[in-house]
Order: structure tokens, then C-alpha cells, then sequence
DNA sequence: AGAGCCATGTGACGCTTGTCACATCGAATC
DNA sequence: GATTCGATGTGACAAGCGTCACATGGCTCT
């Protein structure tokens, strides 16, 4: 279990502060534990700060009005949630909740904005993650709008096998903990074309093995490769 | 004709800066008049600067091997182009090109570096742009997942007239200089399908009329009502 | 007026996908 | 081992939508 501050300063945008000014922080944000299935906040709520995830995960998504949910992103430890709204005030955009019992810090936005406004190191790591946030909704714009289902559970999987995968061998494992469930309201879809989609990535031989929670992947740029050829 | 310095001072995020700052980047960036369709740079592209629209529309949009084309936002004067790929030094992720003739002004990567490194205000500014973008993007994700053409349909020109519609009585009256084709790449669907979209919505009361690129709608609440009301 | 062109309307058809229904499977519990 | 429950596989079906084909309509140019 680390400390506050040295998790603090594992986040991307804050580990240009110094140590004084880490210390403030850590001052007064808000740690705390939470179990699996915490609602941080959701869409439409006010917006009084930032959380930061320093273990677990936490899972951002819209939900319609049927009760269908799109996951728009995972956040993992460093990774801030909802930084967006801090700056144009208005309310969250999104809902969030946990998937896994979690540890969240609770940063209020006067602090947030102080070291923004004071530390240019700060805002262009913020911009930064910003732009990688708005890279990924691009991203994921085009994957609903253009390809398959099938494509884009290839394309999913290639994203998290770059990230969490290891190479043994030809192949990737992957040890990914999602039911279809999950994974259908991460592309956008129903369960059971995320289990149709499995069978046809078996297939083909680009999901090489699946038990339990761990995939075996072929390499993810035969992964991208395909998901990109296929025509829509 | 506006002059460049009025212009750039017409841009959100660069509003606050003072004269002699403005100058100096009224000197350094590259103003040039273009005609319709005129390609500022492609998805992939290396990025060395942003474009502010000073007059005219240009068109962000990615496009599928297979030739069909996503849009993602259209940007009017006074707003900037791709500004994210600057920060974290990535290629443009989507392509963008002019649908009218335009004046744009070419401001390169340092110069505006050196602004947002030494003007707080600009980068609150620049995040603030960036956070409206993300806030589209998650919009238009939800969109195109969860509803079927009519009521995308609807939401967008709920938008337009929203920002440059004019009341008349109970209706609102929009000018929208479209072709079918075009709305079709902006709420990510076929051109036919945007024309079936159209006869529902005018069987609904909710399009009163349309000659031209001239559009009689109901009032825009009444409009996204109708949109998020409507099951997937 | 006629020709050509582009935007639009519309019918037909098939594919993808969401939905419903139900079978199977596996792990946890008793 | 039997039960239970959640996760997963799969067949049938219908709805939505993309695509193709073609008609219509309005505009410009000559």
C-alpha cells in the first residue's frame, strides 16, 4: 500500500509538482475505499472536483434512457475521472462507477484549479490528457459508426492486449476480467452478438484460446489489420 | 473584411490576451483565402500548427477505407481546427477541408506554445475548448449508438437551430445550407436514409416545412424531447 | 425549349444486429 | 452429489438500415 503522495504523484499531470506542492495536495484531497458497483457520480450531476484512481478501476459510461449502458472508458490506477468539467463548469458529461472494490482520491476543484493555473507543467499535462481522452473518442466514433461487431470486439481486444497482454510465444495472453456483458457495453452492442463475435474470431484464429478470463490473442497488429480490412 | 488582429481576437481562447501579444501573433501566423473542399490536412498527418477559422466552414471528419466519411463537428469563425494534436505531439486524428470558400490563418505550434505556457488565461481558454469538443464527441458517441436515424436526425437539427435558428411565431425557422448527403456523413448514415428520416419527421409536425436549404421546425426542446424519447 | 446535371424521393432487397427463448456449462453452496 | 445461479452458446425472428436502381424535379447553360 503506497502512501497518498506517492500516489499521487504516479498520476500523469501532477508528477511535474514539486514536492511542496504535492504535499498540499495531498493535504487536502479526500482519499477513500469503496467496493465494487460505487457510483462516483452520474451524468448531469454537478461537477465539485476530481477523482483520481489510485487502485481498481473505474468504469465511465452513458446510459439511455431504456436502460441500455455505452461504456466509454476504463480508468485504471493514476488516471483521473471527469477532469473535464472542472473547467467549463458545467456538469458531467458522463456516470461512473467502480467494477472493482477501489481506492479513489477526491481532489475539490479549487485545488485542482490552483496548481493548474500556477504550474504551466500542469496544464500541458492536463491538455494532454485531455487530447488523449478526445484521441480515443475519435477512435471510438469511428469504430461504432464504420465496422462490425466483430471488428470492433478485434479492435477492443487489441487495445487492451497492447496495454495488459504479454507475449508468450506467437501469442498474446491476455488476462482480461469482463463478462460478454461487459465487453457488449463497452463496443456498443447486445450480449449475444459479443458471444457470435467470439465464435467468428475463433474462426479465424485470431482468439486463439479463451478460458476463464485469460485469452490467447494472435499479435495485435494482425488483430488491427483485420478489424481495419474489413469492410464495414 | 475584418482585419487578422480583430479576428484572432474574436477567437475564444485567445480573447484574453493583451494587445502587443496579439501582434505578435497576428505577425507569425499565415492567413490564406481558400475555395470550397480545399483539404487542410488528413487523419495520420504529422500536425506543426492549428488553423483558426477566420470566415467561411471547415469540415472535420474521418473517413472508412471504403470511402464513407463520419463528421465529426463543423467548425465556423472564430473557431479553432485540431488544436489537440499539439499538445501531446501526435498526428491530426481526423481530416478536415473547407465546405465553403474560407479565410483561415495558420498559427504554428510554437507560437502557440508560447502562449499557453505564458498566459494562464489561454490555456484555461485552450482546456475549455478542448473540454466543449470532448463534451460533443460524448454526445455524438451516445448518439449514434443508442438511436436509430429519425431521432439523430432530429438532435442535430435541434443543434443548428439552437445556435442559428430564428424564432417566427411558434416556429423556428433555420437556414441550413446542406445537401442530404452531407447531414447523412454528420449523423453517420446513408443519404436515402436521411430523406426517408425527413418525410417521418414532417409526418410528425416536428419539420413544418423545407424549401430550399430553409427549414421550419417546431422549438428545439420539443425536437430533443422527441429524440431522446424514442426508444433505441 | 432542350440538354445535362445534381439533389431528392422511393421501392425492393438483403444483411446485420437486437431481441426473445431456451439450452448448456461451471462454480459456489449446502 | 444435488441444487442453484450467473455466465455463455445458439436458434429463430423481426426491425432497421445500407445499397441498388430508377424516377422525379429543379437549376443552369446554351
Amino acid at each position: 500500500m503506497t502512501t497518498l503522495i506517492e500516489a499521487l504523484r504516479e498520476v500523469p499531470f501532477l508528477s511535474g509538482l514539486s514536492d511542496a506542492a504535492l504535499e498540499r495536495l495531498a493535504a487536502r484531497c479526500v482519499p477513500r475505499a469503496v467496493g465494487a458497483g460505487f457510483a462516483l457520480f452520474r451524468a448531469g450531476d454537478p461537477c465539485g472536483g476530481v477523482y483520481i484512481v489510485l487502485a481498481g478501476q473505474v468504469r465511465v459510461y452513458r446510459t439511455a434512457h431504456d436502460g441500455r449502458e455505452q461504456t466509454l472508458t476504463v480508468e485504471g490506477p493514476g488516471r483521473p475521472v471527469a477532469e473535464l468539467p472542472l473547467f467549463d463548469g458545467g456538469p458531467y458529461p458522463a456516470s461512473a462507477m467502480t467494477v472493482v472494490p477501489s481506492r479513489l482520491a477526491y481532489l475539490p476543484r479549487a485545488e485542482f484549479e490552483y496548481a493548474f493555473r500556477h504550474d504551466p507543467d500542469v496544464a500541458s499535462a492536463v491538455v494532454a490528457a485531455l487530447g488523449r481522452r478526445l484521441r480515443h473518442l475519435v477512435q471510438l466514433v469511428e469504430t461504432i459508426a464504420f465496422r462490425d461487431v466483430a471488428a470492433r470486439l478485434a479492435m477492443h481486444l487489441a487495445d487492451y492486449a497492447s496495454r495488459d497482454g504479454r507475449l508468450e510465444g506467437a501469442d498474446v495472453v491476455l488476462d482480461l476480467p469482463r463478462t460478454q456483458e461487459e465487453l457488449a457495453t463497452e463496443i456498443g452492442t447486445a450480449r449475444e452478438s459479443v458471444s457470435r463475435a467470439i465464435k467468428q474470431l475463433k474462426k479465424l484464429g485470431l482468439v486463439r484460446g479463451l478460458s476463464g478470463t485469460v485469452w490467447r490473442l494472435s499479435p495485435v497488429g494482425q488483430l488491427r489489420d483485420w478489424a481495419r480490412g474489413e469492410a464495414s
